[in-house]
DNA sequence: GGATGAGGTGAACATAAGTTCACCTCTGAC
DNA sequence: GTCAGAGGTGAACTTATGTTCACCTCATCC
């Protein structure tokens, strides 16, 4: 969406909002030629009269002689940090999660600085299911981000393997061996008999309101 | 980050990691000769068989003939769905969040299902401090995504302009008279003196960890 | 009635950028 | 030693795309 304050004509918003639109789903910006095409103007140089004018107004830039580099213009443009897609499962069975990606049922794009990491192909997203972590406020339909090979912590968050699902619980240790809390009183501790596998630690979360 | 199951070499690695960089920092795709720029070949028919292989490697595509077409391909690539940039802030005072993208402190970028809203000028974002919002596992240092001008219902975590400060509290209703109620024992529920101010209603909700 | 702005037509031109082909060196496998 | 692949040079060509200019209609304002 872009600044309303700026008075724009009819043209200029339909412009504006093709060129938003591209830009949200990842598509490469328009050319002039493609934005008459799909605004039903015929004429690269009505086009180009437009681009000029929304250019004078500081709503877009462009690039000169350079093609397709139209970019929208607005006060937030510079807050913008990098997005990064990280697939979404509602279970992890074992394996590295680049391998999974084929079994994703959806895909989080978020920026590097609202979830805290740095991208890595490593990461994925979790689903969570249950009232297990609630003592944390992590709750039923949360979807966690969950690192890959991250070494716990004592007291970190993680997403473990216990007979073929994965969990999440708080990774504890005692006198050196590790164990798993639920942070519901409602549960049990889990002392793994096997080895302990862990699929990564918890690094953001993200809810949405239904 | 892209499928590490189908062998590339170092050069199509590189051309790779260029392409995800550019497309994650929301730059236009680059041509064939920017690519060569930036890797050090400044030859264009050589870029191009590096493009030609990958292409036939299933690794990405491009539209022949058109400019700056390359995208590359992944498993997750199809369930990706459009990004919204949300300004950020610290707290609200008074007005149109639209009218305040220059006050922003940053800027939150997510997938719109992951946040499950459409996208509209009228979003914005919240940094939570305090805890009196715990009883509904909302906790210091949460980023909380707001609605403006949705009709809060009875329930509904709203933003609320209390002595010029946003506060996020429960709205609820008594005979027919709104109050709001934080979700900590800690603090009383408030009943505004004067014309309660919703700024919103919280939609979804992000959280990192650190 | 004239001036101005919005919105457009048409055409031509310059440059950016994709495509193609012949040719080269180097390395590793057989 | 040969072959194939990786990685590249050089040049030329075609098409996409941005730029520019003259010109037009229509509506609104003074």
């Amino acid at each position: 969406m872009f600044t309303s304050s700026t008075p724009t004509t009819r043209r200029q918003r339909e412009i504006l909002q093709l060129l938003e639109h591209r830009q949200s789903t990842g598509e490469p910006p328009p050319s002039y030629r493609e934005i008459g095409e799909h605004l039903g103007i015929p004429n690269v140089s009505a086009v180009a009269k437009h681009i000029a004018v929304l250019r004078r107004k500081g709503l877009l830039e462009t690039t000169e002689g350079k093609t397709r580099s139209i970019q929208i213009q607005s006060p937030i443009q510079p807050l913008r940090r990098r997005i990064v897609h990280i697939p979404l499962f509602g279970s992890i069975p074992a394996g590295p999660p680049t391998e999974r990606e084929q079994d994703a049922e959806g895909c989080v794009s978020v920026d590097v600085e609202s979830v805290g990491i740095r991208p890595t192909s490593r990461t994925f997203a979790l689903r969570i299911t249950g009232d297990s972590m609630i003592g944390k406020h992590i709750i039923d339909g949360d979807v966690v981000v969950i690192e890959h090979g991250k070494e716990p912590r004592q007291g970190d968050v993680v997403a473990a393997l216990i007979d073929g699902q994965s969990t999440l619980k708080t990774f504890l240790l005692q006198r050196g061996r590790p164990f798993l809390r639920a942070e519901n009183p409602k549960y049990p501790d889990l002392i793994p008999g096997a080895e302990l596998v862990i699929q990564g630690v918890m690094v953001a979360l993200i809810r949405k309101r239904n």
